[in-house]
DNA sequence: GGGGCTTGCACAATCGATGGTGCAACTATT
DNA sequence: AATAGTTGCACCATCGATTGTGCAAGCCCC
């Protein structure tokens, strides 16, 4: 083993290979054409920087070129599907493009999205992806103020472009779609269908706004009692839950959820009863989540096109004359019971030898 | 709206404050007592910094101090409910230390690991954190060479200490609890017990090895054929799970899943047949998934304890004479439909006001 | 009033990479 | 052979922050 320690520096192969360091670096940054080094000369420095194991210290260059070669995302949270697959959707991109995503999240606090936005200003990221904010023109100031280049995704702001969902639509879908469910077994009357979760962003109210129209349009009514934004708390949605259940004796025949967040917290809620309890209820819910869609009872979910949103974000944060307009994309509608594939299905998986003998050939591992 | 543009520097508030670079300098980075620099310079150039927004540019001060403040995280992927858990809980712990976390994925591929490694390194990063690797040691060799703090959390490597999930043990209770759940209806026969998914890892070796134990012991026998590791892929392990059925007629009675990727693989499978085929299937299935949890058959579930994990790697990354020795933690069993609390929940909502009258007070948001 | 001490700050080198500029050593041209 | 043009590279300032060191001004004391 070599010795653990300090990395290599452009000086180091200055003096290994009695050039110059700005020598070194022309070569190793490949402007050495430009600057007319020798092709002996590059070959020689590359040699050494491969077998001396050179990595160019980015902080250095970065510093020098004011480009850090940093793409930010800021999200509220990790841990749901919608958010997880489009970070990982997001970091598979920006990877494409040979630079390195850095991503952060800020817990859909105003302030926390502020000050994650000038950690990251700080770090010099040359873009940034604002997904989700809670505040997304509060971000756009400071973004703003330091000549940084920002797109909104998923929550809309008034100073920059937004992509965002078509969440009216997909809502207008997703009500139309549970209503049709129930009605194969008897007509659902408008009191019987009620919408949980979400709070006062663009998003929930979009949905809330496609679930009102319809609803009135299908069944003729459209009760305020059957809103309720719970917050994207899922033990408040619990509570919530609760409440209800204790008020009424029994849930709504269907219920629209407004995120996976609030589906957890309906889980929460059911594990005080057994599944027998939940077999007439039938569930839309915003995002997808491929195990929340085999739930014992029928849940129609909406999946956000978050590919087709990001690569049009990439897009429109290239193009410098971009206007802070609202761009939509529209979202899937999922069926029950569907396993669609993900992110992750495009990595190629190593098969390993099975550790017993598969029963057929290939079976464990087919092609 | 002021001008948009450059970010302000030391220089500038050196020129604004009529005092030198080094006096805002040390001011700023709070070294100033020490430095001798009087209460009313400090004040005032705080002020002025306040004033002009003024942020630190970090590529600087971590190309000087040679440390960057950065913390990164080497995941394998984001998108299932473990490794998104553990972001998200890294996140909060290296934030909550007031330095920058930086995670990246590098999809179980040894090259890509890394790479990864290696870019993280040219950005500096202070500490890296290396989850999941397929090939810890070869990260850690990496590292070494850069001189930069190390740990494995999840799969173990012999380089560096390790901190992972007691893996042997969680399968054995998690391999009991399923035969004892079968029981309840009828004894289990141990041909009727599979376990499917993983590949040749220190993970899935260890839950085969506790699965295999605990069958000999209480099933009286463990044979190979009921060993399928299928590696990572959903697709794969739906594919396998078509294979057995067009061989056998059937599912086992009772299936071991060694991670919820496979358990999203069996979902693909799912899709093609009606809940009811499904009725009699007890599922054990390694990680946590609080949707999975809910499926329409009983899932038994091990919970990886990320949090002790995590702030376990840290102390041992703090510690210079940590050995390259294993830590074991203790993983959580989950009986079917359970909905625990996640890293979300430490996140406070902010309740909006509901678009519709809450039916009794305080209904919708409960304190 | 001269030596010594403290106070309060400025100066300048440095981290590693970059890129404009300068300049020898050659080659080609007339 | 003198001039002009090319080739191949070195020199040095620079990005923004940090930090060791130097030093003037003020104070104290005998």
């Amino acid at each position: 083993m070599t010795r653990s320690g300090k990395r290599k520096t452009i000086y180091d192969l200055s003096a290994l290979s009695g050039c110059s360091p700005s020598t070194v670096s022309a070569v190793l940054n490949g402007s050495w054409r430009k600057r007319r080094i020798s092709e002996k000369t590059a070959t020689l420095v590359l040699k050494l920087a491969d077998s001396q194991q050179y990595t160019a210290n980015r902080q250095a260059r970065g510093l020098r070129r004011s480009r850090s070669g940093l793409v930010g995302l800021l999200l509220p949270l990790y841990d749901n599907r919608y958010f997880s697959s489009l970070a990982q959707t997001f970091e598979a991109m920006v990877r494409a493009r040979g630079e390195c995503p850095i991503v952060a999240s800020a817990s859909r606090d105003p302030r926390a999205e502020r000050e994650t936005a000038e950690s990251l200003i700080a770090y010099s990221v040359d873009e940034l992806f604002i997904c989700g904010a809670t505040d997304p023109d509060g971000v756009h100031e400071i973004c703003e103020k330091a000549g940084l280049r920002h797109v909104n995704i998923d929550l809309p702001g008034t100073r920059a472009p937004s992509i965002i969902s078509d969440n009216y639509d997909g809502a207008c879908r997703l009500t139309e779609a549970v209503i049709r469910h129930c009605a194969a077994t008897e007509p659902l009357r408008p009191e019987e269908l009620y919408i949980f979760g979400g709070r006062d962003d663009h998003a929930s109210r979009e949905r809330i706004r496609g679930f009102r129209a319809v609803k009135r349009t299908l069944l003729g009514a459209d009760p305020d009692v059957c809103i309720q934004p719970t917050g994207y708390s899922a033990n408040n949605t619990r509570l919530a839950f609760e409440a209800f259940f204790a008020r009424e004796g029994r849930l709504p025949r269907a219920i629209i959820i407004n995120s996976t967040i609030n589906l957890e917290g309906f889980l929460r809620f059911m594990a005080g009863f057994p599944d027998a309890a939940f077999k007439d209820l039938v569930v839309g819910c915003y995002d997808y989540d491929p195990f929340a869609s085999f739930l014992p009872f029928p849940v129609i979910m909406i999946r956000q096109d978050v590919e087709a949103m990001l690569a049009r974000a990439f897009e429109i944060i290239a193009d410098p004359a971009a206007a802070a307009q609202i761009h939509l994309v529209a979202p899937e509608l999922v069926p029950p019971r569907t396993a669609l594939a993900g992110p992750l299905d495009a990595l190629k998986d190593i098969p390993s030898r099975p550790a017993g003998r598969p029963t057929g050939a290939g079976v464990a591992h087919p092609a």
